[in-house]
RNA sequence: GCCGUCGUAGCUCAGUUGGUUAGAGCGCCAGAUUGUGGCUCUGGAGGUCCUCCGUUCAAUUCGGAGCGACGGUACCA
């Protein structure tokens, strides 16, 4: 019997001899880290956010991260592409599972799967990572975080109006101003009427009308006309086909887009003459109306709630109302310009999502938050981020005595300070390097002579941050010690404690 | 996906008209400093010059492809 384990295989090209190579130190594209102000700004957020949804009546509910991708829907991998838009594996059984792209595919999975359980109309919350295999870009990530709010079970525009009732106030518990906030609403019942008016059946033609006019604002109706039509040239000379609709086509599809008025009623009286005589329009103006009357009767300022019939959003399983979360936030980026916030969350009613599991459509509507960018806007609007808990460097001078530190950290953490004990093996200065790096507002020492009088030393790291602006000399440095103290080990807490707040006031 | 710019130390960047051992500033580590953060001085570590293929006696340098970063555009459940 052949052993072929023995053979060399082919001889390594004779180079020169390489050192071992060094991996890149690197974060897979479009994945980013995210450090300690970041985390602490979006822990914060969705705390408070999940506060309002729990004050509804929402239960928190977590899926897995991975689905069976036909669960995911349209999106599925085919076998040519198991990657497009999804990162999707097989199972040992053959089967493909995808990261969840949303959370809302997989709250149809989990509602269709207990059905029989839920207590309807079922509504709960969901905050956590989301995965999409695309391309990253400026401010685009494969990997972000969303905070979802949904109802399933109710087709009632009411549900619609509450799910808006707390996109709104998750932004203003966030931190955000009333006029900050406004929640633009539309109905896909009113597109559809206007494409069925305007003879566009084609659903190719269709996604591309839609397309084009969720550009309305970016573009301006100079470009959405080209788009509607043969097509638009951008500035970098690409050019995108248009939809080819003839000009009366046009005028209709974009009578209805730029119908939106100063306040509801009169958007509502607008569109009313637009699509009113249709009868899938006269159902979503009803529904509309519905949501108006709640609005008005809770009292909100009228920018909080605007019907804007230039919403689209997204394009395949939205059913009936879409809305927005737009910040109304005046920035300016490093190079003085403008900066336009976009929509900081959106959502909408899907009725037909779960169908592919039931058999029958089931009524859904809900919102989602995209956290981090919630978490910029929020910076831009210059909500300033929690400051760390204050932190205690307690040293380590002779390494036989690290118990000693270790049990002196562990009573200043009873007392409620964050307490970092020195667990490097360097020498006191960089031990004290190290507490200044960290930021730490006082560095507890104890050498020989501390120890043998139960006593600790106790240095001010803040008060010699700011001396040592002042000092050029070495000598007149060290010989300065800001505000070291020594103290029986017993006055430990106590003395860091009013040197903590000695240096607030 | 398409167009453009770029890729040399941890960071910001020089430089090599193709030739021995590739530099600076900052940062990092250590010493001067006895048990004290900053300043100053001294020393040290750290590089497959993005990767591969080609041209060449010789490539970090020239050519091609790829990958990556940034910007614009498209898509975005």
């Amino acid at each position: 019997m052949a052993d072929t384990s023995t053979q060399t295989p082919n001889p390594p090209k004779q180079k020169k001899a390489k050192k071992p190579l060094k991996i890149k130190a690197r974060a897979p594209r479009g994945f980013v880290d995210k450090t300690a102000p970041t985390v602490r700004a979006e822990q914060g957020l969705i705390q408070a956010v999940t506060a309002i949804y729990g004050q509804h009546g929402f239960e928190p509910l977590e899926t897995s991260a991975f689905e069976y991708a036909d669960a995911l829907g349209k999106f599925l991998p085919d076998d040519d592409r198991p990657n497009a838009g999804v990162f999707a594996l097989q199972d040992d059984d053959e089967q493909w599972m995808a990261l969840r792209y949303d959370h809302t595919a997989p709250l149809a999975r989990y509602a269709a799967e207990n059905w029989q359980h839920l207590a309807k109309p079922y509504r709960r919350y969901a905050a956590g990572p989301v995965w999409r295999n695309e391309k990253p870009g400026p401010g685009r990530f494969r990997e972000f975080w969303q905070c979802d709010a949904d109802i399933v079970g109710s087709d009632n525009p009411a549900a619609d109006a509450e799910i808006c009732l707390i996109a709104r106030k998750g932004l203003t518990a966030a931190g955000l101003s009333d006029e900050q906030v406004s929640i633009k609403i539309n109905n896909r019942k009113l597109l559809n009427a206007t494409l069925d008016m305007a003879e566009v059946s084609d659903p190719t033609q269709k996604l591309i009308v839609l397309r084009a006019l969720d550009k309305l604002d970016r573009l301006g109706l100079e470009g959405v006309t080209a788009l509607l039509g043969d097509g638009r040239k951008d500035e970098s000379g690409d050019f995108t086909t248009g939809a080819k609709l003839t000009p009366k086509q046009i005028e209709t599809v974009l009578a209805f887009s730029t119908a939106g008025r100063e306040t509801r009623a009169d958007t509502l009286t607008a569109l009313e003459g637009v699509v009113g005589g249709h009868a899938e329009g006269a159902a979503g103006l009803a529904e509309l109306r519905a949501m108006d009357a709640l609005f008005t009767a809770l009292g909100h300022p009228p920018g909080a709630f605007v019907f804007d019939p230039g919403i689209v959003r997204g394009l395949e399983y939205y059913t009936g109302v879409v809305f927005e979360a737009e910040l109304n936030i005046q920035v300016q980026d490093e190079k003085g310009r403008p900066v336009q916030f976009g929509a900081v969350g959106g959502g909408g009613r899907y009725d037909d999502l779960m169908t592919r599991f039931t058999g029958q459509p089931v009524p859904a509507t809900g919102f989602s938050f995209g956290v981090s960018r919630l978490v910029s806007a929020l910076q831009a609007a210059g909500q300033t981020i929690e400051a760390p808990a204050p932190l205690v460097m307690v040293l380590v001078l002779d390494a036989e005595h690290t118990d000693h530190s270790f049990l002196l950290a562990e009573r200043v953490r009873q007392a409620g300070i964050s307490t970092e004990v020195y667990v490097g093996t360097s020498g006191m200065k960089a031990q004290m390097k190290h507490a200044d790096r960290r930021n730490a507002f006082a560095a507890v020492i104890v050498g020989e002579d501390e120890r043998q009088d139960s006593t600790v030393t106790i240095k001010n790291l803040e008060l010699g941050r700011q001396l040592a602006q002042r000092i050029d000399s070495r000598e007149k440095w060290a010989e300065e010690r800001p505000g070291q103290v020594t103290v029986p080990a017993d006055d430990m807490v106590k003395t860091l404690q009013e040197m903590w707040d000695g240096n607030q006031a």
